[in-house]
DNA sequence: CTCAATGATTCGTG
DNA sequence: CACGAATCATTGAG
């Protein structure tokens, strides 16, 4: 599913050597001197002329403390590292080395970072939502096209049970899919901190900037660009909002409610929400036609079921804290909720003529 | 291309 | 921590 490397090297540019757990050469870091920012030219050159020996020296010892270094017993390494933490020098060149790994690291991936998507995947998440199993629940738009489509064949007055049969398969397989979906969301936030905490770990004794974190959490954890929501999402969602005008602020479970029938995550429904309730604050005339849509549809929705198996309260407080304000017109106003507090808004005042006909179900 | 819509993110607050 | 507000970034229509 994430397609990122693995994690196992460190950062951007994974295939780089072993890395060292321990830090081998005190004396090749010494001998390196280390400049914080600037580095004088001298750069003690590992090309050097007069030096090289030296330093080929120094890097075969390097290499034999690396190769011996399992040979070492647990405390006299674990000696060695406290010692090398504590080394006066330490931060210092640890930040450039940071700073180093991010020059050459992140320079060339970013270039390249960015994913084509998949047309297979898309092709799969096409199909899901004209299935009708990643949007949302309501026995509504597209679960009626879809059987419509597939009943066309033998379409007679009697398919209204292969129709519950189809629903009773399609919920089946939704509710399957949302399993498997929370299952995923679950174990890739686990992962993600798993990997947090991995890097954290490592980051005492490699260099790892917290920002190399951050990107690392951030690959794992960019899902696909942004999508606006599917038209029946929005749907389910608006028609909330609009029947709860007066409140609307659902509670955690609403919440949850509505991100399985809108196949999208509860954070997303907050989102959506505050977005919401901002927008239309902001703007009320832009939304009215909007809500006298959603008003008239679940005004006709109670109505229509009078003694239907239905929440009773669902649409409950569409009536309530409704004065009729006079000519709101649609035009830039702030209603009356001088505190802070959603005061009641008004539910449109009388559609004069205007109304959206158009029934969903 | 522009531009409005819209989902997500960030920041300040109570 | 949930919310409001401002803002960013992407999308889709024209």
């Amino acid at each position: 599913m994430l397609q990122q490397q693995p994690i196992t090297g460190n950062g951007p540019n994974s295939g780089r050597g072993l890395t060292l757990n321990t830090h081998p050469g005190m004396h090749a870091l010494n001998s390196v001197h280390p400049p914080p920012q600037h580095r004088p030219d001298g750069d003690a050159g590992l090309e050097g002329t007069e030096n090289g020996h030296e330093n080929r020296r120094d890097i075969g010892d390097i290499l034999q403390q690396i190769m011996t270094i399992t040979d070492q017993s647990l405390d006299e390494a674990q000696a060695k590292k406290h010692a090398l933490n504590c080394h006066r020098m330490k931060p210092a060149l640890f930040s450039v080395l940071c700073e180093i790994k991010e020059k050459t690291g992140l320079s060339m991936r970013n270039a390249q970072e960015e994913e084509p998507p998949d047309p297979q995947l898309v092709r799969l998440d096409n199909m899901l939502l004209a299935e009708g199993v990643a949007g949302p629940e309501k026995g509504g738009g597209a679960a009626a096209a879809v059987s419509a489509a597939t009943s066309s064949g033998g379409m007679s007055p009697d398919s209204s049970l292969e129709h519950s049969d189809y629903k009773q398969k399609l919920s089946q397989i939704r509710t399957i899919y949302h399993t498997e979906l929370e299952k995923y969301e679950q174990a890739c936030s686990e992962f993600t901190t798993h990997v947090m905490n991995l890097l954290r770990e490592q980051s005492r004794t490699r260099p790892v900037s917290p920002r190399e974190i951050e990107r690392m959490v951030a690959i794992i954890h960019r899902k696909r660009k942004r999508r606006n929501f599917s038209k029946q999402a929005t749907e389910v969602l608006n028609e909330y909002f609009y029947s709860h005008l007066s409140n609307p602020y659902p509670s955690e479970e609403a919440k949850e409610e509505l991100a399985k029938q809108c196949g999208i995550t509860v954070s997303q429904v907050s989102n959506w929400f505050g977005n919401k309730r901002i927008r239309y604050k902001k703007n009320i005339g832009k939304f009215q036609e909007e809500a006298n849509i959603y008003a008239m549809k679940t005004a006709m929705g109670a109505t229509q079921r009078e003694g239907s198996p239905q929440t009773p309260n669902s649409t409950a407080d569409l009536f309530l804290g409704v004065p009729p304000v006079n000519g709101e017109q649609p035009g830039y106003h702030m209603g009356a909720q001088t505190n802070g507090t959603w005061q009641e808004q008004n539910t449109p005042p009388s559609p004069p003529g205007s109304e959206g006909s158009d029934n969903s179900d």
